[in-house]
DNA sequence: AGTGCGACCCGAACGC
DNA sequence: TGCGTTCGGGTCGCAC
């Protein structure tokens, strides 16, 4: 599943691919996957060029002369690249063709994916960028910065951990990795969380996103990323899927619960 | 405004 | 073996 390392690394593979090469075609065989108008899609993609793409949280930009194609791989998006004579493979909804016949083929098992072609001056108003948080690494993420964001919730950490308005880009692997990094009970309420506890948890944000990012990602389950690049990540994962193993600081057991329905992997003792 | 939860999807894992 | 059921996971939209 991909989350902000998996695509940081969609992101870096894919720029080294497909910049400046005319689009001839496109061909949407999942029209809802598309959130602006489907014909106007394809026909401001058709006769333009990708020349750059950029990444804020989770979301996949990628820059036109004239436009901005977000992409959102959600759980299971993929990107292949592919010659045009290659027969279409099942989930393979959106097939974008250069000039070249090169195809830049979506692929997405369960369809949750998302795409929407904008215009370039819509880039900061359009909502899902918008309400974007700060990104790991960024130094503006600050404990207080945390902090004064969590000051009237009163959901459990780990649940607003996902929120990305909060910080940008955290996934539930990573927001069960940051959480075992701060020592923090995942079920803890968010505005009862201390100074010094927002500080473990940008730090534990600051580090594991950036090992992740070397590591290009994480692989799991169906998720390998686009070109043959696979995250190593997991073998990192302290907690995550760990139910049952053993706590690499003190040995008692790992356990699941759900948050807020969401798989939640902690140690007891560890994260009091 | 903040919170809770179903819907969206489909394949894998599970139960019988 | 084979069938039906449950689960997962990010985000949105709706109800409260």
């Amino acid at each position: 599943m991909p989350e902000i390392a998996e695509v940081e690394t969609v992101k870096n593979t894919l720029k080294k691919q497909i910049l400046n090469k005319r689009i001839k075609d496109v061909k949407v065989y999942y029209e809802k996957m598309i959130e602006s108008n489907i014909n106007t899609f394809k026909r401001d993609l058709i006769g333009d060029e990708f020349i750059d793409i950029k990444r804020r949280g989770k979301w996949l930009i990628f820059e036109l002369h004239n436009h901005y194609l977000l992409s959102h791989l959600r759980m299971e998006g993929k990107f292949f690249l592919k010659n045009t004579n290659e027969e279409l493979a099942k989930h393979e909804h959106v097939v974008i063709t250069f000039e070249d016949n090169l195809d830049l083929r979506y692929h997405d098992t369960r369809k949750f994916g998302r795409m929407n072609l904008i215009s370039k001056e819509e880039l900061e108003n359009t909502e899902c960028i918008k309400k974007q948080g700060l990104e790991p690494g960024d130094k503006a993420l600050t404990a207080s910065y945390l902090q004064k964001k969590l000051k009237n919730k009163s959901l459990p950490i780990k649940s607003v951990l996902l929120d990305q308005s909060i910080i940008s880009g955290l996934g539930n692997i990573y927001a069960n990795e940051v959480l075992f990094y701060a020592l923090i009970n995942p079920l803890k309420k968010a505005s009862s969380l201390t100074l010094e506890e927002c500080n473990r948890i940008v730090e534990g944000a600051n580090v594991i996103i950036k090992e992740a990012i070397k590591m290009g990602g994480t692989t799991i389950k169906s998720y390998t990323s686009s070109l043959g690049v696979t995250g190593r990540f997991q073998t990192k994962l302290k907690v995550h899927k760990k139910e049952g193993q053993l706590c690499p600081h003190c040995n008692n057991k790992i356990v699941k619960i759900k948050v807020g329905g969401r798989s939640t992997y902690y140690c007891p003792n560890c994260q009091k």
